[in-house]
DNA sequence: ACCAGGATGTCCGAAATCCGCTAGCCCTCG
DNA sequence: CGAGGGCTAGCGGATTTCGGACATCCTGGT
């Protein structure tokens, strides 16, 4: 058994999926939960959750740029190769970028690019697995489930952050 | 984990497969154990084990004449449609036969005589699941993934025995 | 009795398709 | 000349599609 709740922030509402063993997804407005649930039924929380909670409360420093990163349990379903994947997603600090194709190279085959951009396509824990921090070898953002222009918001949003707290991203 | 051991029986030896949630697998004398594990890894059950030990005293209950139904904990793995038409085989009585279109019907559907064939043919808890007690509308045998000899075996064994026990099955 | 043929539902494997990519090449424009 | 844009072939993994195979059954002809 699963359990939801929602939450507002700067780029839209999102939601927020939890069972036992951990945070499962972290959905955008709009976002069908489908995939991410593997199947097991959903309920909207009905009194506070402390998983849930946390993810709420963590995510709200995040976004009011008093946190650089999540301390929370994470309970992603993927195939094993998503899963390897979204490992390498979490060790990009915050306010840094790199390229699928450097995604694939700490997956140790630089031909994955494209399937690297695949598995993140399939992320289900936005935000708090960055996917948002991969972009094209040339810069571009090129695609994010939640629409290019949350992503161009996440990241300039990192920069300001990791700007004001004397952090210089490399460039 | 799960644990295997064997037994000597009239109908050749048998392999007995199971784990911490019940017996998963009843298989043949060179029965590839393959699908019925779904991957888990198998090892030789050193000591006594009581869920196995159960099941082979069972089966040896049931060779002797002894026993017309199982008392186990069992875990089959197989596809929702599969699980469903096992346990429609579990309702059949010792000592008696239907057909698989009869079997379909027990299933709601007339038309999935030839599907519940097949999943029959996928039942990974030989004699105990008894799939040996379906057979042709015209009252041919047509199948049985331990051989039709077996399969003809079994049936006898299990008319005798009926007969021997006051039982009388219909006709 | 026996056989042939058509209508069934499910499952498995192979092949095709879809992608949030990349490096290389060529061309244009300042 | 160099920077930058557009094009192309090839990449790996997941999903979808499709074609058979099958422990069937019923009908209708011989």
């Amino acid at each position: 058994m699963l359990y939801s709740t929602t939450m507002p922030s700067p780029v839209g509402e999102l939601t927020l999926v939890g069972g036992s063993a951990g945070l499962r997804a972290v959905l955008w407005h709009g976002e069908h939960a489908g995939r991410a649930t593997s199947g097991d039924d959903v309920i909207p929380a009905t009194g506070p959750l402390s998983a849930l909670d946390r993810a709420v409360v963590q995510l709200t420093e995040y976004f009011a740029g008093a946190r650089q990163q999540f301390e929370l349990s994470l309970d992603p379903h993927g195939t094993s190769f998503q899963l390897q994947a979204w490992l390498v997603l979490r060790s990009i600090r915050f306010g840094e970028t790199i390229s699928y194709g450097e995604q694939a190279r700490r997956l140790g085959d630089p031909n994955k690019a494209r399937a690297v951009g695949a598995a993140n396509g399939r992320n289900p824990l936005s935000i708090i697995v960055p996917c948002h921090r991969v972009v094209g070898s040339n810069g571009r953002l090129t695609g994010f489930a939640g629409g290019l222009d949350n992503k161009a918001w996440l990241l300039q949003h990192e920069f300001e952050v990791a700007a004001a707290s004397g952090f210089s991203p490399a460039d």
